[in-house]
DNA sequence: CGCTCTGTTGACCGCCCTCAAAACCCGTGG
DNA sequence: CCACGGGTTTTGAGGGCGGTCAACAGAGCG
């Protein structure tokens, strides 16, 4: 995934001779706009961009991982998504950031203008379709959630966010899948629309009934994934692979 | 809003040269692009596509209404959104519909591929503005209708349904607004992930705390909308007007 | 070692779902 | 015009799930 831009980054050289705001390169991709944006690295924690912040750039997340979130008119806070490695963060349309981004490990990211972005996408048709796929993968992804939340109850929330992570973060299938919780366990909760105390209680009952082993508080083991499934609608989740229904506005 | 349409049928005439599917137009917005497109008549409760059908055009409601669902795995149905006159359906790029679309009142649809959209929107940069703002627009109305299935009572949730309603429906600023409820309480609930029961309670619950008064079953009117706004989440369901979260898949 | 932040467990209560029955609406046919 | 019948809506009673409050247990760190 990260390939693509090494790729672009040696095709550039030879076929630079047009002067804009960076090289002409080929790109066939949306992920190819973002090869001659300068990494920016970040401490754990850090915010990239605040609430209501004028819009200008489109993130994407090359190691480490983010949380965007918004704070609702009665204090609490929600979770809209989170973005991990390959992740594009602020891809919607709109004057102002609904959301603030920050960091919940160090990570690195890379930035381009919107307008940028919007040329690029103007001069080369397999950018633009790029973009309406990635924009449209992340509404399904945000149907889907919008489905856990509205429908399953709190083990079937978790077992859908410990699927999606698993699913998005781990080297598959060398045995049962060892998930790692970079999050604390208020994020979960705020981003299942839980209480941090509910959410706690799902993982002992999944645990329980021997589903997932803890190990330490950060480190879960999907032991029965079947099991898992079933308290999903897998259906929906499945299409819409990784999570981070939110790299939007 | 339909004038748009009358438009191009107007200017189009004396522009014809280049034959493609059809006539060489001045597209400028994405609903320049249905101007060609036949007008199809729907009775009540006719299904424009199925759920699982290949997807293979976009739709525009010209008059009537419908709904979007689909049905999970435990047998309930979710309802999905509402398209009234001027939305669009289906404008998210995916191989299979998600979601079943029917008319829940006689409706006047046009439809066009997908592959001509597409095209399109990369002949004219401002049509291809046009479908990622709409799209846009769109994931902010889920992302709003999510924060009030995730956070609001039952309450909360009607009264974030009748004012989006209002909005859409209603000729704003004569007095006191009236909501025709086209839609069943049904159809409602599954929208709101409520059951009928709890829809029912939540309007009388309302009328009795007169925000709204109930004439007959299916004609609302809002006598207090600044109460009815305080039990929403008004600055982001505001922010993304309209409703019909998921013309999308 | 003790402090603070985080996570877990328990008790209690309120909201909404479920089941059940009554009321209402509306088209049909007598 | 009215009676009937099916679908829809409303209202009521009871129970379960998750929120809230509170106390405790762990982890990380100075």
């Amino acid at each position: 995934m990260l390939n693509s831009a090494n790729t672009a980054e040696r095709i550039a050289p030879s076929s630079t001779l047009r002067v804009q705001t960076c090289q002409q390169v080929a790109r066939r991709s949306l992920s190819d706009c973002f090869a001659y944006a300068p990494v920016r690295h970040f401490g754990r924690g850090e915010q990239l961009f605040a609430e209501g912040d004028a819009k200008s750039h489109v993130y994407r997340v090359e190691a480490g991982s983010a949380l965007m979130s918004c704070i609702l008119k009665d204090g609490r806070r929600q979770v809209v998504g989170f973005a991990f490695p390959g992740d594009y963060i602020s891809l919607v349309s709109a004057p102002l950031h609904a959301f603030e981004a920050r960091t919940i490990a160090a990570a690195q990211v890379r930035c381009i203008p919107i307008s940028s972005m919007r040329r690029w996408a103007s001069e080369d048709l397999s950018v633009a379709d790029d973009l309406h796929e990635a924009i449209s993968k992340e509404f399904a992804q945000l149907q889907a959630h919008f489905l856990t939340i509205g429908r399953l109850g709190a083990n079937g929330r978790v077992a859908t966010f410990l699927l999606a992570l698993a699913e998005r973060c781990c080297d598959k299938d060398l045995g049962p899948a060892e998930v790692q919780l970079t999050m604390l366990r208020s994020d979960i909760a705020d981003f299942l629309c839980l209480s941090v105390e509910t959410v706690s209680r799902a993982l002992t009952e999944l645990k329980d009934a021997k589903i997932i082993t803890l190990k330490g508080t950060h480190l879960v083991t999907v032991i029965d994934h079947k099991a898992l499934t079933q308290l999903t609608y897998a259906e929906y989740t499945s299409r819409a692979k990784n999570m981070c229904p939110a790299a939007g506005t």
